[in-house]
DNA sequence: CCAGGGATCCGG
DNA sequence: CGGATCCCTGGG
């Protein structure tokens, strides 16, 4: 599988934020095997939107946001768990996808133990085990201490794709956990996928 | 339903 | 500085 190129982020959140579902977050450590999971649901915040971290320009936190298209943007929430953004768009821009659900392919057993120590392997719940951003980090074992700012484009964390081809239906519909900008249609998802977070 | 959890940001 | 808020989750 190829990795996604610059050419791919360097475009609008929302386009991006579409493109991304049914490509392939992997991570590759030298300790660990390889994880590899299929993006089925993602959401695009822009520096124009109130319930974007940029809309208020650049901070310490958010800055990697205005960074070019291509890099993480991970950031600490309820003081527990990290989101995992892709950044979209040209330098200065202040925009990324957050993606939100994935579906295990490769390394699910390592996930699986991670998360449920000893209790044995269940394929059926297997399939939620990266179902919200929270939990999609966590499995994967993304953090902000590792991996915010890093490039997607090669290296441990990458996004990538084994073709241009669509072959799903896509779901759009209002974003999930935010107070602002509540009626903007940006978040997508595969339709019919078990693996997307829950509340909608 | 609701509380935990800690960083962040803004106003004073 | 204080305190409100936050792109969430799991357990009642």
């Amino acid at each position: 599988m190829q990795a996604l190129d610059r050419g791919f982020y360097l475009r609008g959140a929302e386009e991006v934020a579409r493109d991304l579902l049914g490509t392939y977050i992997v991570l590759e450590t030298e300790r660990k095997t390889p994880l590899a999971a299929r993006i089925v649901e993602t959401e695009a915040y822009t520096r124009d939107d109130p319930a974007s971290h940029s809309f208020r320009g650049a901070t310490a936190r958010n800055e990697v946001m205005f960074r070019e298209g291509g890099s993480a943007y991970v950031y600490l929430i309820y003081g527990i768990y990290e989101c995992f953004n892709a950044v979209t768009g040209p330098e200065g821009d202040g925009e990324a996808v957050l993606v939100r659900a994935a579906e295990p392919v490769d390394g699910i057993l390592t996930i699986w133990n991670t998360r449920f120590p000893g209790i044995p392997f269940d394929p059926v719940r297997a399939v939620r085990l990266l179902s919200g951003p929270g939990l999609l980090t966590r499995g994967l074992g993304i953090t902000r201490a590792r991996h915010n700012g890093i490039s997607l484009l090669s290296g441990e964390l990458t996004i990538r794709t084994d073709g241009p081809f669509r072959s799903f239906e896509l779901y759009a519909g209002p974003r999930i956990g935010i107070t602002k900008a509540v009626g903007l249609i940006r978040r997508f998802s595969i339709s019919g996928s078990r693996a997307v977070s829950r509340r909608t």
